[in-house]
DNA sequence: AAGTGGTCTAGACCACCTT
DNA sequence: AGGTGGTCTAGACCACTTA
């Protein structure tokens, strides 16, 4: 019923659905926590529940979204702990790609990556902070991508995307802008030089200021003391 | 976190089949590119075909399955690169894990993974290969796990998990228990001495050096040229 | 043009919670 | 017990491949 006379393309429903709910998660539409009513969204979207099922069984896979047998899916909740076991796995992985980028960038990559730079250098001097989202993200997924390895740069953006989400809903702090800005001018520095281990211990550095950063939001936010 | 013990639970039928085809893909009993036709798989679990798809769309959130809209589930082929990439991921998070145990780890820490790879000496000491395999994997659980990170253990246990399958059905070379005895010792050394950043530099190392085993293996198996 | 196998719907069923 | 909402089945439907 209700076709979309489209004939572009044979997308199903369940990949339909599943692409939608994700960047709703990611991008922080659907807060950590939201229960996922199979029937509401089933409704929505014009379809029986079974598409549904799938879609968030797939979501459960990839670790957005927790499935309890027999009472319902939900947001995956984003708490202190989870926060900082997130940026762990970011850390180990931003250490470890910047570190090849030190060892295997050529002149031109440097260039172009410069270039993104000058891009984020003049956002955050307009104070244009889509832009500067866009632009910091651009600078570290052409870092980790430089090994062609889209697993890595997907696990990354994965924990990445979901630590903004708490981000546009707090703010960010004073600092924010001056650390992000000297810390990729300095792992630049060390990309320019090659110098493996300076870059890598900036690359993870730069994840661990991060998270500093949102404990101190996320600490202020919800009253200490609460067990 | 508590164990719920002896409780009889409703276990649902999807969640019954993922677990099941994920240790059955885990550990080389459906090899890479087999394709997994859902109705076989209903019929012999006497299902409809429906916790099943649910099932698979699971795996391939994590990564272990490849489904195709309106061809079908396959499990993930497990080429060159993919292999390379995987170890690229778990060169990054093993060598993070080591780095931080190496800065954490109390002294009954310490004795407690000695203990582990005493375990594992006498497992390559007896050639009981399947005691070898369970100590080792328990060796860097342990490591993996100090932080208290789960999602930290279950990503680096999937690509480990996964080159095991290749190992088993290729063999091992002879170089393969004096290097891991070896690296897992030299590992203890820098724990004891709290030597973080040759226990990152080892860790990291010790994946490498599977790595380059498995692609002799690889490459000696499939002749090169082959179109 | 037929065949194969994945996708979707409607409705029955059942687990768990509330009264 | 009654309610809510997740789970499962049977069968129709449809996309894609064979000839």
């Amino acid at each position: 019923m209700g076709t979309i006379g489209g004939s572009a393309k044979a997308e199903t429903n369940y990949v339909r659905i599943s692409n939608l709910l994700r960047t709703e998660i990611l991008q922080g539409e659907i807060p950590p926590g939201t229960w996922l009513r199979m029937d509401a969204i089933a409704k929505k979207f014009g379809v029986s529940v079974q598409p549904v099922r799938e879609a968030l069984q797939q979501l459960e896979g990839e670790g957005l979204v927790e499935i309890i047998p027999n009472r319902g899916a939900r947001v995956r909740e984003l708490d202190r702990q989870r926060l900082i076991h997130n940026h762990e796995i970011g850390e180990a992985l931003e250490g470890f790609a910047a570190r090849r980028f030190s060892q295997e960038a050529s002149g031109s990559d440097l260039r172009r990556l410069e270039k993104i730079q000058e891009q984020h250098d003049a956002a955050i001097a307009e104070l244009d902070w889509p832009r500067v989202e866009t632009s910091n993200f651009a600078f570290h997924v052409y870092i980790n991508g430089h090994g062609g390895n889209e697993e890595l740069v997907e696990l990354v953006s994965r924990y990445y995307a979901l630590t903004r989400t708490i981000q546009s809903t707090m703010g960010r702090p004073p600092s924010y802008a001056p650390r992000v800005l000297a810390e990729h001018h300095a792992l630049l520095d060390a990309f320019r030089s090659h110098d493996a281990d300076t870059a890598a211990r900036i690359g993870s550095a730069h994840v661990r200021g991060g998270l500093e950063e949102l404990l101190q939001m996320f600490d202020g936010a919800s009253p200490a003391g609460s067990k």
